[in-house]
DNA sequence: GTCGAATTGTTCGCCTTCGAACTATATGGA
DNA sequence: TCCATATAGTTCGAAGGCGAACAATTCGAC
């Protein structure tokens, strides 16, 4: 087997043929990559999918930005304040509920955004080369089949089995 | 397109089709909900990959280990701090070189990995519910394509490191 | 109307990860 | 042999995310 010099990964046991597993370390690498291969461009490539969603709708309250990226709302206190800072995003009070603040992004952000998103198409050819089309397509709508499954979850309680989940895609699931 | 006052999740733009950003929307709900359900473990579940890792690979330095779960060497020594204080694992002097420690499961540690990995397989179950048994081989195939593609292009592109070295990068194209 | 409950953005403390050092050991060439 | 260089593990400070609070505001039941 591996004795010689050889400089082979390490295997996991039984439980490496989960999607658990593999996801974490294909979305851990991934992303590292992206951030390596974009510099320049201040936090702004970390948070893409923020300012995807901000950008596609425009004048939204943090809560449910929040929620779409998957982060906190206490955490995206700090991220849009970088982000404003930067000129890249800004937050005006909105109009019906003084509560709460609408977020857009600038100028200067539409900008940077078109950049990054020309970067990551690159990114994602590397992401992706080997793949035939047909695995690609099928790559992305088992994701959002897995996201819709945990966000359909994550209110419940903790049932030890998952029941039959019959209820769950709504929303994402074809194109 | 959506107007009325409902609570449709909200949509980013084009780059929405990017594996990159679905790929982590699922990973960060899937390793969420993996944590709220299991629970009495300490700090075992959050480790379960490295675990199982070595729990194929005993007696392993912690630099291989690092590199397998995609975790720099220094994030490792507070992890296999915490997972030693809970007799969950162990540090041994290698016997062949006295720089390195051979990192292995104690006896409590196998027990707690049973019991992982059955927690897991509930929620493997919960990840991919309404996937078919070919979207599911297809799903693992392709995030194994883009664990290597990345950690092919891992080296390279990135001048400001080792100097000479040159050894690096290489050899991991295919699977 | 009024008052309790829910929601929004925020702050704070804790924990985790990272990158840059540093020490000890190993390795390979002059 | 000697020494430059690479590697293993560790420490330390910085950065970021999380959950628990909290004030301001809105909503809803009465």
């Amino acid at each position: 087997m591996d004795q010689a010099g050889e400089e082979q990964p390490l295997r996991a046991g039984s439980g490496e043929m989960s999607v658990g597993y593999k996801l974490r370390l294909a979305q851990i690498t991934a992303y590292r990559g992206f951030e390596e291969r974009v510099t320049g461009y201040g936090s702004a490539p970390r948070y893409l999918g923020l300012l995807m969603i901000i950008d596609a709708n425009p004048g939204q309250p943090q809560s449910r930005l929040a929620e779409a990226v998957a982060v906190r709302r206490s955490s995206l206190v700090a991220i849009l304040d970088t982000l404003e800072r930067e000129g890249v995003v800004e937050r005006r009070p909105s109009e019906t509920d003084r509560r709460s603040k609408a977020v857009a992004l600038t100028a200067k952000g539409r900008g940077v955004l078109a950049d990054l998103l020309e970067a990551a198409d690159a990114h994602e050819a590397a992401l992706t080369a080997g793949l035939t089309e047909e695995e690609r397509a099928t790559l992305l709508s088992a994701l959002d089949r897995v996201i819709a499954n945990m966000r359909a979850a994550e209110g419940d309680a903790l049932p030890p089995l998952a029941t039959g989940a019959a209820s769950a895609g709504r929303g994402a699931a074809d194109s």
